[in-house]
This record gives structure tokens, C-alpha cells and sequence, in this order.
DNA sequence: ATAATCTCTCTAGCTACTATAGGTTCAAGA
DNA sequence: TCTTGAACCTATAGTAGCTAGAGAGATTAT
């Protein structure tokens, strides 16, 4: 038996959002102590693990919550586990390129500016106008 | 002069959003009808168009009220802002980075299954098992 | 027994919006 | 001039995923 504080630093979740997935159903409320408090059993350490994980990973709650179902049906076909990861990734590879186009025109706005003054500073004047643009966003 | 409605057409701002951002200081209040409506002049649909440019950038809130600050006194020198983009690019690089590493988990990870059942997933073992994966996150 | 450290619940705050409700104003057509 | 319908107004609450604080109670070590 654990505490939430014990969980905590073994995970590396912090106690007040172990709370808050408790709260979100990511976990199930826990056995309490005489005075009330979460004691928690391995089986639950570990799923805040595999919670902490795919958080890591970017996963929304969402998407974990219906992981964990999918988990609690150890005879349904995975299809559904293998879609949620997929779609996950297309949404990584979709904010990488974005950010790809930011740091390229980022990089041609930053230090392009030798001690000039605000007036002809070209880091206010490129944002101010979307045509110096050299791609579309 | 220019209805809320017509601005946010221009700059793709919605008008709930134009608002906010009146709210939090972005752009100053605009003068009003007889009948209390907000009516903008030429100056703010720019202010306007370097707010949503900034932001596109990814740029907080909080950065763009500093640019504006800072364009407000155009005899400052302008080493400010050249930082303010500078330490915003090195952000989006960190955040790409971050995301490439989970991209190449996530596509290790993902269509793994070939049509197994949940029982021997390897979506939700990888999950659950962080040791299994290849670099730390 | 006492002190130090957890832990409890509850509430509010964060970013950057978005949505809804209930009411008012504006512009154009009859 | 009247009416209609779109656009506008304010205020409040909701979104994600936490984090922080208050004030009280529990546990553990000495």
C-alpha cells in the first residue's frame, strides 16, 4: 500500500494531479486509510504509469481514457488502439511541419536586427505585414 | 470606420476574439456608435493584423503586448524585440525537437497490430512500459 | 506528547479562447 | 415610416489540463 505521495515521486506525477485524474475516471478512487486517505495497491501505480506515459507521448485524456477501456477488454480486437495512436500521430507529424514553417520564417525575423532602433526594427515591421512572408500560414 | 464584423472578415479575427483581446489590453477601445456598437478606424484593423500574425507565429499574448509596448516608442533600440523573436525561436525548435522524438515512438508504436486482440497489443504493452521505449522522454 | 510532514477537500487561477443567453441597434426594403 | 433580420451588446460559463492556496485533519518520528 502506497501513498499518493509515495505514487507520486515513483511516477513522477504530482499529488495533486493524481487527484485530478482520480477525478477525470483515468484512475479509480482508491481504498482509504481509517483517517481517509488514498492508499493505493501496485496495480494502480502502474496505470498511472502507463497514464504518465502517454501523456508524455502528447495523448489527450480523451484518448487515454479510451485506452484504458479498450484495455479492460482483453479479448476485443486491437484495431482501436492501433487507429487512436495512428490518429495521434498524425497530429504530431501535422504540428511538426507547422512549427517547421514558424522557425523558418522565426529564424529569418530573429537577429535580423544590427542595433537598429524600434522605427526600423525588421522584427516589428515582419509581423506587422503578413506579405513579407516568404510562405503561407 | 469599420463594424467589429467587418474587421474580423478582414483579418480572419473572430469577433468574440477581438473582444478578448480588448479585454486583455491588445488593443485599445475603439471608439463607439450612438448606439454603443464598437466602430474601428484603418489603424486598428492593422493592430489587428500584427496580433493575429503574431499569434499564427505562436507568439503568447503576453509577447505581443511586450512588441506593441515596444513599437509604441519608436526611438528605442530594438534589441528587445530581436529577443523577444530570438527566445521565441529557440521555444519552437525545443518544441520540435520534443516532437520529433515522439513522432518516431509513436510510428514504432502504431500499426504494430496486425489485427491481434487487445490481449497482446502492442499499442497498450508500450504504453504501459516505458522501459520498452528507445530514447527517454 | 509534541512537532514536522503529509494529506484532506474545496475553491480559484492559468491560457486563449469559444459558446450561450437575453437583450439592443442598424440598415435596407415595403 | 414601419418592419424585419442580421449584426451587435454585455455578462457568464465552459473548454483542457492542470497548479496553487486556504484551513483543517492524519500520520510518523522523536
Amino acid at each position: 500500500m502506497f501513498t499518493i505521495g509515495q505514487i507520486s515521486r515513483r511516477t513522477g506525477v504530482k499529488v495533486p494531479t493524481i487527484r485530478y485524474y482520480e477525478q477525470m475516471g483515468l484512475i479509480s478512487a482508491p481504498e482509504r486509510s481509517a483517517g481517509n486517505q488514498r492508499r493505493y495497491s501496485r496495480s494502480e501505480l502502474e496505470r498511472l504509469g502507463f497514464i504518465r506515459h502517454a501523456r508524455n507521448l502528447g495523448l489527450s485524456i480523451e484518448a487515454i481514457r479510451d485506452l484504458i477501456r479498450l484495455s479492460a477488454h482483453p479479448d476485443m480486437p486491437c484495431d482501436d488502439a492501433d487507429r487512436i495512436a495512428g490518429e495521434h500521430l498524425e497530429l504530431v507529424r501535422d504540428r511538426i511541419s507547422k512549427l517547421k514553417r514558424l522557425e523558418k520564417e522565426l529564424a529569418r525575423i530573429a537577429g535580423s536586427c544590427e542595433a537598429g532602433t524600434v522605427k526600423d526594427c525588421y522584427v516589428i515591421q515582419a509581423l506587422s505585414d503578413h506579405s513579407l512572408c516568404e510562405e503561407d500560414h
